[in-house]
DNA sequence: TATCGTAG
């Protein structure tokens, strides 16, 4: 969800991607502009958050008093939607004297703030709804209508609410919200109580006044949950204990296939440590695999997979899930992820293999703990934990069986790392791109932490293109030969032809009903090494497959995150200026996954800021 | 134009 974002631009300014012309009015006409107190809102807010980039380009608040917009265009926009809705049967306007005005403030808002889709799911509502929701905006925000700065402007503007608790649930939900953000699945109630005083501007006792009533209020719907001295979000809360609750379960189900299994030893020195994972898995119904970078996890797992009849593998990305082979799939995509979580069931296979189980929050901890009755977790600890929440496999760890592999094979002859400093971005940008002259003919492969900025993937990505690869161009930006990711799970006919994560080749375009679509060609595995490797043998998966230009990016750079349990012989680490990033984005495990990813070298650029 | 990932 997106939050108000306000921009001034001369004349015009800019909400959300929407422009309007700034008219100036006298002030001796005493007329207040409507908008104006929302838009200084949304400007402190922004301003409290710091504007990140430093651009500059936020108004300030006091200034916007001798600003006002056009609003009778937005009147007028209003009117003749809501006369449309009513032509077509869909709003009733039999409002009290005291609602109309409250209701042409909210629409008026719901419009200039472009929620277009909501002001007309409004428009829709019976009018009991309609005047529960003109009565605390908030509602919006925590039945996710609206996200919550753009529910607060309404609130702010429309002087509501009546019902204060509720806004104390909202900005409860919101702290818990940006908590979960930065790796917190719960805060003390003290803390809450702390965020909220400073936020509401109240005093703590009233606070604490609020909270009580909070936590006698019954559970229903979006509400922040009480418990043990810890506040939760709702759907971390359950997931969380019911997911608890399953691990628990120590014995599989009746299931002969991985008790009667002999591994014959096939002389890689790895066959202990697959005996010890097999009497893992025919005692307990969840087993972790650990090891560091390069142990061999992703290998042994192949060879359990190989071994046990109906194995499903799987990994937490596209890119991961890949890498482990052509019927291997995300857990998203096995379990039916969607807006509203994960909407599947059950999993007709033996045993589930989560490969990058770091990677693990409650919501897919559970949702793969109900899919089958044997899992395998594997993963490092030490490496990325999820985005959002905190390292559901850092604790699973500390109860589940584990069988812990010691031994590196990914790197012959000892560990390679390079680091390279300079102080700012463009330095460092400088020295890529002669150590990319470097590489050029070597099987190398870029990452960065993020996908935005000098040194994010997005620009890193064009910039290689052009100086690598000469090419004519074949659709927008992309270029004959080009190194692509697919970034969407591609079917045809109901099957999955191109799989989320999968790399490939460029190689021309076709058109199929009037669409144009980019040809991809794939080699087995994915790991496609421009210059030589051209075969296209094999299913369709590892042939050539036609792919629409919108889920296919450049793959000459990639974020860690997708690069995690990846490999290749020659790898450049990118560190960003940590004063670009949020403070503690680039933490220890991100670092340790950026430099173990070279079999042969891994050159480490980091810009240090000065 | 998003800090990172997942889905159709």
């Amino acid at each position: 969800m997106q939050g108000l974002v306000v921009e001034r631009q001369n004349n015009k300014i800019r909400i959300n991607s929407r422009t309007w012309i700034i008219e100036k009015k006298e002030r001796e006409n005493n007329y207040t502009p409507p908008l104006v107190e929302s838009q200084a809102i949304a400007v402190k807010d922004k301003e409290k958050r710091g504007s990140k980039n430093g651009k500059g380009n936020l108004y300030l608040a006091g200034r916007t008093e001798i600003l006002s917009l056009n609003l009778e265009r937005i009147y007028r926009n209003v009117i003749k939607h809501t006369e449309k809705l009513k032509g077509e049967g869909k709003l009733e306007t039999s409002l009290t004297d005291n609602e109309p005005l409250l209701m042409k403030d909210t629409l008026v808002l719901l419009y200039y703030m472009g929620r277009k889709a909501v002001l007309k799911k409004f428009l829709s509502w019976k009018l009991k709804k309609q005047v529960k929701y003109l009565s605390n905006p908030y509602l919006f925000y925590l039945n996710k209508h609206l996200d919550f700065h753009s529910s607060k402007v309404i609130s702010m503007r429309t002087q509501t609410p009546m019902a204060p608790i509720l806004t104390v649930y909202a900005y409860a939900y919101h702290i818990l919200e940006e908590a979960y953000k930065n790796g917190r699945e719960s805060i003390t109630e003290n803390h809450l109580m702390f965020e909220l005083a400073e936020m509401l501007d109240m005093e703590e006792d009233k606070v604490e006044g609020e909270i009580e009533i909070m936590k006698a209020g019954k559970i229903s719907g979006n509400m922040p949950i009480f418990d043990g001295g810890y506040v939760y979000l709702p759907w971390v809360y359950f997931l969380r204990k019911s997911a608890l609750k399953m691990l628990a379960e120590v014995k599989p189900d009746s299931n002969g296939a991985v008790n009667e299994i002999v591994l014959p030893d096939n002389g890689n020195g790895d066959s202990k440590k697959a005996h010890e994972l097999l009497s893992q898995l025919a005692a307990n119904k969840y087993t972790i695999l650990t090891g560091g970078p390069g142990t061999g996890k992703t290998t042994l797992l192949e060879r359990i997979a190989g071994i046990i009849p109906n194995t499903q593998l799987s990994a937490l990305t596209g890119k991961a899930a890949q890498r482990l082979g052509e019927d291997a799939r995300t857990v998203h995509s096995l379990l039916g992820f969607g807006p509203r979580g994960f909407s599947k069931k059950e999993l007709d296979c033996n045993l589930l293999i989560v490969d990058e189980a770091s990677m693990m929050n409650w919501r897919t901890l559970h949702a793969v703990l109900l899919a089958s009755p044997r899992i395998i977790f594997s993963g490092d600890p030490e490496q990325l934990p999820p985005v959002g929440g905190e390292s559901v496999f850092k604790k699973m760890i500390e109860t589940l069986p584990v069988v812990k592999l010691d031994k590196t094979w990914r790197f012959k002859n000892g560990l390679c790392v390079e680091t390279i400093k300079k102080e700012t971005e463009k330095e460092v940008f400088v020295a890529l791109s002669n150590l990319l002259t470097a590489l050029k003919h070597k099987d190398f492969q870029v990452i960065t932490p993020i996908h935005g900025g000098l040194l994010g993937t997005r620009y890193l990505n064009t910039y290689i293109q052009g100086s690598f690869n000469p090419s004519p161009v074949i659709l927008d930006n992309l270029r004959y030969k080009d190194r692509v990711i697919v970034t969407r799970n591609i079917y045809l006919d109901g099957e999955l032809i191109a799989a989320n994560g999968q790399v490939g080749i460029a190689e021309g375009v076709d058109t199929v009903e009037g669409n144009i679509y980019v040809c991809v060609g794939f080699q087995r595995n994915g790991s496609y090494n421009g210059s030589h490797n051209s075969s296209h043998n094999g299913s369709q998966r590892n042939g050539r497959v036609l792919v629409d230009r919108k889920d296919l990016e450049l793959a000459y750079a990639l974020t860690v995150h997708k690069y995690q349990g990846s490999e290749c012989d020659y790898v450049v680490f990118i560190i960003p200026d940590r004063k670009k990033v949020r403070e503690d984005f680039i933490t220890d495990e991100m670092v340790l996954v950026g430099k173990t990813r070279g079999r042969m070298k891994t050159y480490v650029l980091e810009a240090t800021g000065g």
